[in-house]
DNA sequence: GGATAATAGTTGATTTTGTAACTAACAACC
DNA sequence: GGTTGTTAGTTACAAAATCAACTATTATCC
């Protein structure tokens, strides 16, 4: 590395590139899993998320969901009405805060979040296989700096 | 963890499920080089990936680049349609198989490439900056292996 | 306590993506 | 050399994401 910086700039490899390399990265492993909740449940992956909160958290509201996920709030509006459509999940107005609505799943909800929580434990399993312990632990870390989840 | 297996999955943690940890890692750093693009250039990302790679990598055609940036042709076909709108590139039918078309970029193209491609080395330069230089490079390494790209 | 601002959530319009069907050119096979 | 299949790229339509405006409720502040 004795070159100029205007020529190091020159070497520069969109295949090296940390956002490109994530965006590939997270789509290529998230396409089998994606696959499930598609095709046996008829799922979008908004609804995915929100279903997966609530199992994985409990009760939460849809600013909660929003705030922990980055995912914005006209995606979990519409996400939370399919899903209660499905009767996956239910939705009681706060009465100490009537702006906000707790939501919970049903118990149709909770057997769908388990069933799918425990073939996305296998999956990440399988995805964690291709690395050792100590590597597969340390790309989490650094998964969860680079979103900021610290 | 002297749990059976049933209850080990019972700890499984969203957030550190892989696809997701990818998926926000995504996002969330590839946030603000995406106003770069969007707002300076008004380029959406398709457009932007097909600009870097025949700045990075000369003349292609469009199947070459969606082969290797996994983008479908119809994406391709609208970024192409854009960026020859805007005179960032030029599209010559190959003589010797006439179903396909050569694609380089303009002067004007270059240009805009260049300007892009330098920020984008010092944003990765920041990103990677948060970990080792051994780190870094590990992580390079084991999202190519996510991402299929050995 | 009444006006103003902020927050939770929804809805509608626009933009972008995904899917399928299409055209044009080439390849293979008989 | 004509029929059948394949490939590069486009186009039309459907699905989904984004953005702005909206309602209802609570908080602030004079």
């Amino acid at each position: 590395m004795t070159q100029p910086v205007s020529a190091e700039k020159d070497d520069f490899d969109l295949r090296n590139f940390l956002p490109f390399l994530l965006n590939q990265a997270a789509e290529e492993s998230s396409l089998d899993f994606q696959k499930v909740y598609k095709n046996r449940y008829g799922m979008l992956r908004t609804e995915w998320r929100v279903l997966f909160h609530l199992g994985n958290y409990g009760e939460m509201t849809a600013k909660q969901i929003g705030d922990r996920a980055k995912m914005h709030k006209t995606k979990i509006s519409r996400a939370v009405h399919k899903l209660e459509q499905r009767r996956y999940l239910r939705r009681t107005r706060d009465e100490n805060d009537r702006r906000m609505e707790r939501l919970t799943l049903t118990p149709a909800g909770l057997a769908v979040y388990r069933e799918l929580r425990d073939i996305a434990h296998d999956y990440d399993a399988r995805l964690a296989g291709m690395f050792t312990t100590g590597e597969a632990a340390l790309l989490r870390m650094m998964l969860r700096r680079l979103a900021g989840m610290d």
